[in-house]
RNA sequence: GCGGGCGUGGCGGAAUGGUAGACGCCGGGGACUUAAAAUCCCCUGAGCUUUGCUCGUGCCGGUUCGAGUCCGGCCGCCCGCACCA
């Protein structure tokens, strides 16, 4: 082979055709190998893939690639989550149709992907805004609206007067519709609701069973999910009418004090009716912040009623506040306030001198021990009447026994899980399959006329929802009646298209969404990877839409995903400099970066500021197709799996890609150094070559894909240092294939400069021989006191006897010693031995 | 405030309770070259009285023959959030 450089400008694209050519990467659902579906987050066609796509995929490229080294049936798909605001937004101000606009990006994203090498079965690519997908999904709606899983009811929504339209919560900035600026309105629609409540139960308890994910992000669909259970009871107040109240601590029912209200209950709207303070207060309640850190340091405020609440057990008379910390959207938007043992109630009894009594110590003796701030542990009940001396959980269950007995409560789950509004008053989704007949109501379309296709010709210029205001689309006749009827015009939240997307990749007949024993052979997915902005909601009603898919039978799968894991965002510096008291920020392609500092290429210094998430308001991005061109795929690839732990962030340097660059070439000359006709034995190489396999193997199983990368440069340094000999011959193929689900191009290439037979992503793993694995001399630390004197080689199993002779013999050892008396000898076989005097 | 995570060289980071700093980046020195690029070699935690010694994984304590790792208490940073009764 020749002296010259791997140039990835050409063998990158040689090598992206040969694998498509041989179809190389087409996932087979009759093979008989065992199975591995690979999967990153689908991305939304944006227009440009941004550098944290090209992580994100890369990790997952070199699981599918390891994995089908290791003979296993790969499915690695990819595709478009096509719908969406961003389509519509361009239309507007591009003055272009969302369809064209989503499809010129799908082809621009596309090429992009392509140039990264990527093994993926791009037969099976879809996207979501194709009526061939969406068709299905309705399908799968109206199945679910049958099963009693979908409803319609009224909601308040976001309205943009300007726009006329509805907002999501986050294009409310400060009250304001983010593009019109006018204030938003709160109002009521109809809108279709995905009961994903009635799986509350089921999706947290399925949690305790993926314990391929996350622990953090269990712990936040936990909180998501918010069960609780307690009590839920009635107050009778001083006018005679009932007040519910609910209550997660029923055992501290006698150390009740006040009972509070949320500012818009019932109860606190009829009071203000007729006093102008109370509704003074309850206007007061609605400003201020409501971010999470703002309502815990904001100020307990109440306005006492006047009227009065009788305790169920006492008769006590309890005055009725209407109190800022109250919310009305959990429980029943009442409460029992209990100074003593709830911190807020504490700190609000503490300001309006209210009753702080004790119900719960820790034991009985401390019945009469003072609080200074609220007690929330569990313990036992005192000065509790017959609750005395109870165990929390036991007068919990006494309590709610007694109300339920009497009929004045009863015990209740609570759940903070809302059910799934899934109405978007928008063009660019996925149309809801029903329609409004004055007859008969809501109809569902018979599936024989889905999809039901947007209309193209829309005019998105104007403000609204172009499905709305088209002259024809939305007329037609009902299907169950015959009579004229309109078409329901909000389409489905994108969320729901991607939360089945994984089982149309698995399989995608034409007349159907899915098979579902296609499905079973591919599902769960066995490993999910991308951003952890979505531990919440998309992993969430994925979780349930397959649930409820399995529950009216259409799968068999209940939980898609077996492991998931979430990727670190990729950052940079940021340069930027005060111009006309603005801070202006320049991107790194304008900023000369030297050891110390940064510069405009004309000279004018610059601050450099901290690493931080790329962003194009920043201006510190750097664009894949730009360092691909420049570095090829693998380099770019490499750097993305190198130093940072995956789940970390990874900083993005111009030096660390040049040294990646470094490490192409160097692979690819030692590929060039492959000498046939060597001779003589390396054994200590050929432990290290098999060394290696069994760790790089073990660190991509991990994902620990930095590990892995500095177990490929050890075996490359060692390479380079060892004469010319067959294991040396061996440890260059090995490092080839070691690289090869990493820096796919180069081991292709080189494998055909090696003279190999096939594709290297068609080879095997290499195998490892157990005998290589271990060393037969090892290097023992000597110890004196828990500190190193001295490092010896002994041969590996030597006895406790001879280790501790060895370790005495050491000069380094005696020195250390000084004479002192040995107490005690500690040795740990293979590893260290440790004198103690 | 609550929940979760993390604190190791100039930087990214390694390290089943057993030789702290693997590997990469930056930096320094050298070789090759007319020169440069490319490449290769060496050094690179701090300090000191430098064949060697001492200190060193945010801080304080504990357990242990031995602690970056385990336990208790602080400090700092990051992420998430729901005043959830």
């Amino acid at each position: 082979m020749s002296e010259t450089r791997f140039d990835p400008s050409q063998a990158d694209g040689r090598w992206q055709r040969a694998w498509d050519e041989a179809q190389t990467f087409r996932a087979d659902d009759a093979s008989e190998r065992p199975r591995c579906y690979v999967l990153e987050m689908f991305p939304y066609p944006s227009g440009r893939i941004h550098i944290g796509h090209v992580r994100n995929y890369t990790m997952g490229d070199v699981i599918a690639r390891y994995k089908r080294m290791r003979g296993h049936e790969v499915l690695h798909p990819m595709g478009w989550d096509a719908f969406g605001m961003p389509a519509e937004n361009a239309a507007i101000e591009q003055k272009v149709h969302p369809r064209s606009w989503t499809y010129q990006n799908i082809a621009n994203m596309k090429a992009q992907l392509k140039r990264l090498g990527f093994a993926l079965d791009w037969s099976r690519e879809l996207a979501t805004c194709d009526p061939a997908y969406y068709g299905h999904e309705q399908a799968l709606f109206i199945d679910l609206y049958e099963a009693g899983l979908v409803y319609r009811k009224e909601s308040a929504v976001n309205w943009d007067p300007v726009d006329q339209t509805v907002l999501a919560n986050e294009q409310v900035i400060d009250g304001k519709g983010w593009r019109s600026g006018a204030p938003v309105e709160k109002r009521k629609l109809s809108q279709w609701f995905l009961k994903i409540t009635a799986f509350a139960q089921e999706l947290l308890d399925g949690l305790d069973k993926l314990d391929g994910w996350p622990e953090k992000v269990r712990v936040m669909q936990e909180n998501w999910i918010g069960k609780s259970q307690g009590l839920q009871f009635g107050f009778t107040l001083s006018d005679g009418s009932k007040l519910e109240v609910y209550t997660t601590r029923p055992d501290t029912i006698f150390g009740a004090s006040f009972v509070a209200v949320a500012p818009d209950h019932p109860v606190a709207q009829a009071v203000a009716e007729n006093d102008p303070q109370a509704a003074a207060f309850i206007e007061l309640c609605k400003q201020g912040g409501t971010t999470a850190a703002e309502l815990e340091t904001a100020e307990k405020l109440g306005y006492d009623t006047g009227l009065k609440a009788i305790h169920p057990f006492t008769n006590d008379r309890l005055p009725v506040y209407i109190a800022n910390f109250v919310l009305m959207e959990y429980g029943t938007g009442a409460i029992m306030a209990v100074p003593g043992h709830d911190q807020r109630d504490f700190d609000f009894a503490s300001k309006y001198g209210l009753p702080i009594r004790r119900v719960i110590a820790p034991s009985a003796a401390e019945a009469g021990a003072p609080l200074s701030e609220a007690y929330t542990g569990d313990g036992v009940c005192v000065n509790s009447d017959f609750l005395d001396t109870m165990p929390t959980d036991v007068a919990k269950r006494e309590v709610i026994g007694r109300a339920e007995q009497h009929r004045w409560g009863e015990g209740r789950t609570v759940w903070r899980l809302r059910d799934w509004g899934v109405s978007r008053q928008r063009y660019w989704g996925t149309p809801i399959p029903f329609i409004h007949c004055e007859k008969c109501g809501v109809v569902a379309v018979p599936k024989d006329q889905l999809p039901v296709v947007l209309p193209e010709d829309v005019d998105i210029s104007q403000p609204g929802n172009p499905l709305v205001r088209h002259p024809t689309w939305k007329h037609v006749h009902c299907p169950s009646c015959g009579g004229a009827a309109v078409r329901e015009t909000d389409t489905l939240d994108t969320f729901v298209d991607s939360s089945w997307y994984f089982l149309r990749f698995a399989s995608q007949p034409a007349d159907k969404p899915f098979d579902p024993e296609v499905v079973a052979k591919w599902l769960p997915v066995d490993q999910y990877i991308g951003g952890i902005e979505h531990a919440i909601l998309h992993l969430l009603y994925a979780r349930f839409w397959t649930r409820a898919l399995a529950r009216i039978g259409k799968l068999e799968v209940t939980e898609p995903f077996a492991s998931l894991f979430t990727q670190g965002m990729v950052t940079h510096e940021t340069y930027s400099r005060e111009e006309h008291g603005r801070e202006v920020f320049y991107s790194p392609g304008d900023v000369l970066r030297t050891a110390t500092g940064a510069t405009l290429k004309d000279g004018s210094p610059l601050t450099i500021g901290r690493v931080i998430k790329m962003s194009k308001s920043k201006k510190n991005t750097v664009d894949p197709d730009e360092i691909v061109a420049r570095y090829g795929a693998d380099a770019v690839r490499w750097f993305m799996l190198s130093d940072s732990p995956p789940e970390r962030d990874l900083p993005w340097s111009e030096a660390g890609i040049e040294g990646c660059w470094r490490f192409v070439q160097r692979l690819w000359r030692l590929f060039g150094q492959h000498d046939a006709g060597a001779s003589g034995e390396d054994k200590a190489l050929a432990r290290k070559t098999h060394q290696a396999i069994a760790a790089v193997a073990e660190d991509i199983e991990a994902l620990a894909f930095n590990k892995a990368v500095a177990r490929i440069y050890e075996l490359t340094s060692a390479i380079e240092k060892a004469p010319p000999s067959a294991e040396r011959n061996a440890a260059i193929r090995t490092a080839l294939l070691l690289a090869a689900p990493m820096m796919p191009h180069l081991a292709e290439e080189g494998w055909a400069a090696l003279g190999q037979q096939g594709l290297v992503a068609d080879a095997s793993w290499p195998e490892t021989d157990p005998a290589l694995l271990v060393e037969d001399e090892v290097t023992i630390a000597i110890q004196h006191k828990g500190k190193l004197r001295d490092t010896l080689t002994a041969p590996k199993g030597a006895s406790t006897e001879a280790l501790e002779a060895l370790a005495l013999g050491s000069e380094k050892v005696q020195r250390s010693l000084g004479g002192a008396e040995v107490r005690k000898v500690i040795v740990v076989p293979d590893r260290l031995v440790n004198i103690v005097t």
